[in-house]
DNA sequence: ATGAAAGCGCTAACAG
DNA sequence: CTGTTAGCGCTTTCAT
């Protein structure tokens, strides 16, 4: 019992496969009574049109490729359920692509999407991406590309990010107003624009409110929880004693968060500590952790529908659109010290 | 510049498209020397084979898919880990689909496995799931699939999963040497094997310790931590004071690790808590939780070679495989009373 | 209103 | 050794 095709139902009723074609897409030069027959047969011979073949012949897909480092990442899951929302509700099927943080990796998902005609695709960076040849040279040929959160300067075209500047300077401030006089910070890979971006945040606050910077409390971590661990060890047992961490993503926080209890050391009392991103487990943990809340989902959703414009509308080439979401603070027992 | 084909070569080296085919496929008619003009050609326009095409052609496209619920949860993003590790390694990719435990989406997914001539599928099924019928006749139609984790037992093909039955037994067993006297357990869906096999294990352990099963405080929850931290509310304010859980899945441990805390209880003191998965946050809450390691990697890994052996000798049909893994009990903090 | 033919990119008989 | 032909499933001129 193999698939129905168009020849099969062209057989059966005695007519050609392009008068089955043009049937099945309502054509308007179609007698009444044969469209009748044909859409019939096709419902009762559960037809479905292949496509492969489709895509064959037209060099496109109705599939949009996402590319993201880690689809564990409770981050990137949100921001993916927002971009299957409307890529869902507009017809298109999202095919996920995990990079790894690997360049490598990344480079051939990016071919792998070129080469299935994919109609566009949506990429937050792999951490070791240094080179963007890959993106650049689809981009030259008008392949619509759309970047999100760890998004790259050098390629000209849409871009959906947060305010990272802002909410890690929010984050930092509230910090301070916790009465915290020495604030650690622990980024994230220093390529990675978003890191440097926050870093800058967390900089401009202390600057504003006449800090002092220290370097030595300026740590750098990859953006999962182990690492962040083994760091945040690394500044407890330094010689500056740090009574707040603003740390540049959750899983970094959650990381120091262990830390932190392994040392003995109590939140909010000893160390006041925040994270950024609001993902679902940091208010679960014990103390629940504040966190600079990220709109994940709108992110996706945001992400798809650039994209999906520009996939419908090619000549939109020129203006390219960087879409800015806003932060929030929230504040949790971790930081609050002052009710 | 668009994509070159086999055709641009054959034009501008003056041979026949099929004797560029033949080249670039090494096949041992050819002229030595064609073929070094060919490779040389096609090496310098860039050529790579047009993977449609070749689909079209073949009806395969060295992709399969692997259907999960949700990959937020690490456990899911390990097996994939798991999956693509020996996928990549035969050269497959690895296309990821989500059903949001829906059962929609899940028939969805496997249509467009099937439709996209996907060479098989990798599958751990949807909560929502009753109906196997888009499994039953993609299969009966000699169509690749393994199930894994979530299996289904409707479906005579290979399987991979875990003891869960053991696990379970081995879990409530310990809170039970711990001195725990009213165990409760927070089970999953119960029309999931896994949930049920778990509720099982529960259950024969305490019989074979001659505690009195109490149905009251057998609660069931989605394996998720926002609707176990309502559970395990529910749970608490019951009559019934319990001082130990065993919690289906490490996400519902979640959910119950806040919910105690919530309560102003002690573990292990006043409750003793054990999830299942051993999910990498697990050892980083406070205190860290107990929980029975699943080798997610490893199920993947061995997932993947079942398909990938079922797509290279499709006659090996008949005998179907179903590998157990072993479990192994991760005792940390939460559950552990006696030194 | 419908059919015949060409073609998307490629491979595989079948001929030479 | 290499070219010709046909065809995977479908749409789309171009005829009729």
């Amino acid at each position: 019992m193999k698939k129905t095709t168009i020849k099969d139902i062209a057989r059966e009723l005695n007519v050609s496969t392009s008068t089955v074609s043009r049937a099945l897409r309502d054509s308007y030069e179609i007698g009444a009574e044969t469209k009748q027959r044909v859409l019939e047969l096709a419902q009762r011979l559960d037809y479905t049109p292949d496509p492969v073949a489709l895509s064959l012949l037209s060099s496109h897909s109705n599939d949009i490729g996402v590319i993201v480092p880690d689809i564990s990442n409770p981050f990137f899951a949100l921001v993916i359920a927002g971009i299957e929302d409307v890529a869902f509700a507009q017809g298109y099927h999202v095919v996920i692509y995990q990079s790894h943080d690997n360049y490598e990796r990344e480079v051939m998902n990016v071919r792998h999407i070129a080469n299935r005609r994919k109609d566009g695709m949506l990429v937050s960076l792999a951490t070791g991406t240094q080179d963007y040849a890959h993106f650049k040279s689809l981009h030259d040929q008008g392949f619509p590309i759309v970047f999100f959160d760890r998004i790259c300067d050098e390629i000209d075209t849409h871009k959906v990010s947060v305010d990272d500047f802002e909410g890690a300077y929010q984050a930092t401030e509230h910090l301070i107003k916790q009465g915290c006089k020495t604030i650690a910070h622990i980024s994230g890979p220093p390529n990675l624009l978003i890191s440097r971006r926050r870093l800058h945040g967390y900089r401009s606050a202390l600057l504003d409110y006449k800090i002092p910077i220290m370097e030595d409390i300026i740590m750098s971590s990859e953006y999962n929880s182990q690492e962040a661990l083994v760091i945040t060890r690394r500044l407890l047992s330094g010689s500056v004693k740090v009574d707040g961490i603003f740390a540049s993503s959750d899983n970094i926080a959650i990381g120091s968060h262990a830390a932190i209890t392994e040392a003995g050391l109590s939140m909010p009392h000893d160390i006041a500590l925040i994270g950024f991103s609001d993902l679902p487990i940091t208010g679960l943990l014990n103390p629940a952790l504040s966190t600079v809340a990220q709109p994940a989902f709108e992110m996706g959703r945001s992400a798809a529908e650039l994209l999906i414009n520009l996939i419908k509308n090619p000549k939109n080439d020129r203006i390219s659109i960087s879409n800015v979401l806003r932060t929030g603070l929230v504040i949790r027992e971790s930081s609050l010290r002052i009710q």
